[in-house]
DNA sequence: TACATTTACGTAACCAGTTACACAATAAAT
DNA sequence: ATTTATTGTGTAACTGGTTACGTAAATGTA
């Protein structure tokens, strides 16, 4: 396919390639870690992260630093603790939550997954020309994005309805 | 949330919200069209305009235009069909592939959606400030990626394994 | 203290992509 | 003409998100 129809459509192609892009990074991402017999998925790095930082976390809290919605990490825990990652631990004060800490194992394997995050910083950089244009129009589109929505906009500017 | 982890986060970050970005415009534009009476899905706009263009293709042929993989497509047809907005065709010359064409109740709502995408470009257009500049840059990822994918990179950067 | 509201988590059904595999039909090669 | 390779489609199992709904625990309020 020598031309790509969604660069040629514009405007109207970029919401998919942003999905063609997000996907590449994850499949790739998946495929890295399956070759280098990793057993962790490209979602949870984000996790690994933020429990590095803070010790331990729960379940909303995770989310919404994300930003993502709670069953998007509901669904993440089991596997994260049958594969080790993860251990959980209830809230002695408050029976509905619990937290969520590193394990004996994934502190274990931190090393190593580290020097694997820090590859695919370094092949951002490269993929983003060692400069930060990208990030920056990225950060406007998230600030333009909460001031109002695409939804939001579209409403607005569909026109005689 | 007043800090956002992924942005913290810096290049780390970045495929996070891509993915958060697409989900976002993807989920939106979903909610859009329910609202407004449409039962046509997001991931259809492509595959109208393509098919508004081209009369007539295969599975395999919109596969490639898309640079989705076949089963992508595969698995809109039913729903597309059922919802009455494609006809298929079996291709007289090779019994294993069959054309899809736009039916004769998408060409009647076609004008109502050209509203509705046309809305969608404008509000695009607002969340990047009215410039190409982002586009630009996203053309350069995707041609650097073409170059040399992800994984690749990532392989290539990986240090003393 | 009783009741209403909010919060934290869980589950179901859905959307949208992927890879891996199977298989029949066509095309190419010998 | 037969065999081999390729192509087009279909299916299964997986990843990773969403919204909508349910429910128990905690919190706020009369």
């Amino acid at each position: 396919m020598d031309v790509d129809f969604l660069v040629e459509m514009g405007y109207s192609g970029l919401t998919g390639r942003l999905k063609r892009l997000s996907d590449a990074f994850i499949n790739q991402t998946r495929t890295f870690y399956r070759e280098h017999e990793s057993d962790i998925e490209p979602n949870w790095h984000m996790i690994f992260l933020l429990l590095q930082k803070n010790e331990r976390m729960t379940v909303t809290g995770i989310a919404d630093s994300l930003q993502l919605s709670h069953p998007a990490i509901v669904k993440l825990i089991p596997k994260m603790k049958e594969r080790g990652y993860i251990d959980t631990q209830l809230d002695p004060l408050d029976n509905r939550r619990y937290h969520l800490m590193l394990s004996q194992k994934a502190t274990e394997k931190l090393p190593v997954l580290e020097q694997y995050w820090t590859a695919g910083e370094k092949a951002l950089e490269e993929l983003l020309g060692f400069n930060t244009q990208l990030l920056e129009e990225i950060k406007k589109l998230e600030d333009r994005m909460a001031e109002a929505d695409f939804k939001t906009r579209m409403d607005k500017l569909l026109v005689n309805e």
